[in-house]
DNA sequence: ACCTGAACACCGTTCAAGT
DNA sequence: ACCTGAACACCGTTCAAGT
């Protein structure tokens, strides 16, 4: 065991990390940056470099951080129950750090910690009966159907926050009834109907869509 | 009609969108910025802001630009097939401008040129018996699906042209098989299985799942 | 009316120097 | 080994001044 030298180091990664989600808390992922976590930490922004190779790490330590506290609920183990629940788990899980979803690149879900959703998805889809592959298919698009709706709702709700008319409210109100006749028929009532959460509807939708007919409500 | 005085306008709107589209083009949104802009108009960062208000203003702009010339292809009238073609042509727009996905804010599709991809989908859940509320709902729910398949290929892409492993690479390998038996059997195949196009596959799981179950390939 | 240069208030990151 | 200040190469945007 090398005898290690130098100073004491004043700030550790956990510091950091729990910093920075404060300051997330506060001010949203934007404004997370190298400055204002080190004023936060005590520190300046130069010192954090010392312990975390850039903001991308950095951004990923959080991830880890949060994909550990995640809760993992019992799933029930009808195949079609069991993909819906795992999906409405995984949806929860993200919606609880939207952020994610910006950050994350690719098909990549989280952190390890976070290999749990997938695996059960996947897990349910064999169960099944489907192969492999067509496993593998589903679970990807249902995490894009989670990564899509989750990124509208953050937006959605920025978009509230901010105040002012949405884009929609300009567009609707114009729209031709003669080129649009159904988003003209729709027209005042798509604030209200676009607001309701359908993510559980498009779950299960895609669920049956994806299984073989067998297993839906009911039992084999 | 009053007499427009003082100095003549050396640049238009419309040449600083075909210069952003330009820049975009070469170095991707993140590249476009309003000295870049400038430079490539041939003017200052700041006389761009006497023409667009801001940076925001700009990128609607370009996307007004790229929805007027989307093709509006012939659909199928049989429900099923149309809604799965609609569907199939708004991804191929919407992928056609990928950065599209990142600055669009709530539910909003593009502008009002693209407003036709809705109109097509909720028409067609319409024609195949569902009520306005749940034809909303199909649209928005397979909105949300291409719009997280589209960042996630745009994600996937710009990953690949980093170079560098995955952190998918660096995460497989050392699964734990008794924790996540499903995933470490897949191992390997996982890269070769999620470069796959399954946006079709999910559409039509989607579409399947979203309407009443007269329709589908057989003709009622 | 249109355009400019300088400036403001930011970024992430590097680097040489301090303890 | 750990931390610092100054600096680099950027951002979007404002503002007073020029033509």
């Amino acid at each position: 065991m090398p005898t290690r030298t130098g100073r004491p180091p004043r700030i550790s990664r956990a510091e950091i990390v729990a910093a920075a989600n404060k300051v997330i808390e506060e001010d949203g992922v934007a404004g997370l940056t190298m400055r204002r976590l080190a004023r936060e930490v005590g520190s300046t922004a130069m010192a954090l470099y010392h312990h975390v190779r850039d903001k991308e790490e950095l951004l990923l330590l959080l991830l880890d951080d949060y994909a550990a506290g995640l809760a993992r609920p019992e799933l029930p183990s009808e195949p079609y129950e069991r993909m819906v629940a795992a999906a409405l788990a995984m949806r929860e899980a993200v919606a609880g750090c939207p952020w994610a979803v910006d950050v994350l690149r690719a098909d990549d879900l989280l952190s390890v910690g976070a290999l749990w959703y997938p695996e059960q998805i996947v897990d349910a889809a064999i169960r099944a009966g489907l192969g492999e592959e067509d496993a593998v298919d589903a679970y990807r698009i249902i995490w894009h159907y989670t990564a899509g709706e989750i990124a509208a709702r953050a937006a959605a709700r920025g978009r509230r926050a901010e105040g002012g008319p949405t884009y929609r409210d300009r567009v609707f109100p114009e729209l031709d009834a003669a080129e649009f006749p159904r988003l003209s028929g729709v027209g005042p009532r798509w604030e209200e109907l676009t607001a309701r959460d359908t993510y559980a509807k498009g779950v299960r939708a895609l669920v049956r869509g994806l299984l073989p007919p067998e297993s839906p409500p009911n039992k084999p």
